[in-house]
DNA sequence: CGGCATCCGAATAGATACTG
DNA sequence: CAGTATCTATTCGGATGCCG
């Protein structure tokens, strides 16, 4: 029990629709390489290294419709779309981080933790 | 490589690392859910109100594996099984309270960013 | 009360082929 | 090069039934 807990912890609500937005296997990702600076389809996909081409565009949309990326039709000969993040996306990055670097400061502890986990498992079934 | 860019972000495989970990539906809810004091199951069932006990069951089985939740059993009669955040759960609390509140903050603009992109849509085909 | 096993439907993600 | 459409494999998540 946390004594004196203030309880006022309604962030359940909001955390919840912006993991329902940006949550998914692949959103987050886009975010924080096109935090690198503007980057074409193929750019990305190489920088992604193992997303197909189809959940980058169905990806791409999403974040396109949800006002994090803006997309740029350059109408050359071969075609050249571009992507980069807006202002809303830029902004996602801040708390996006926070979290990049506390998992990259504790991710040893969650391993550590999960061997443990599964050696008790293991011993004591 | 973007030329005079920072590009200090390196946060690309942690925060995909941690996203794979508490990004599923109900990770993250649990966790807020006991930074605001120790449940027992039912009660943790009935605060989520939506999950099923087989998702719940699942979600503290992940999360007690990596650390994040401690997992206690009374010998009584009935049964009372009790469970509360580590250390590193309440240190996770942090980070994804700050994207909580940026949700909350930033939850307007990306459905206004949503209803533009779907009117833009609807007009532009 | 808490939890596991099983089955089934829904949603997701990938491969492939085709268009502009 | 960028994107769409289709098909399929995998996963997720819920309902049910049984156990300690």
């Amino acid at each position: 029990m946390i004594p004196g807990h203030p309880h006022t912890t309604d962030s359940c609500r909001p955390v919840s629709e912006i993991l329902a937005r940006v949550g998914d296997k692949w959103s987050v990702l886009v975010v924080v390489q096109l935090g690198c600076g503007r980057m074409r389809f193929s750019e990305l996909r190489r920088a992604l290294a193992g997303i197909s081409q189809k959940m980058l565009t169905t990806t791409l949309r999403g974040l396109e419709r949800d006002g994090f990326v803006t997309r740029t039709v350059h109408p050359t000969v071969p075609p050249k779309v571009e992507y980069a993040l807006t202002e809303l996306g830029f902004d996602l990055l801040g708390p996006v981080k926070a979290l990049g670097d506390w998992a990259a400061a504790n991710g040893p502890r969650m391993d550590a933790a999960r061997a443990r986990f599964d050696a008790v498992q293991a011993g004591a079934g």
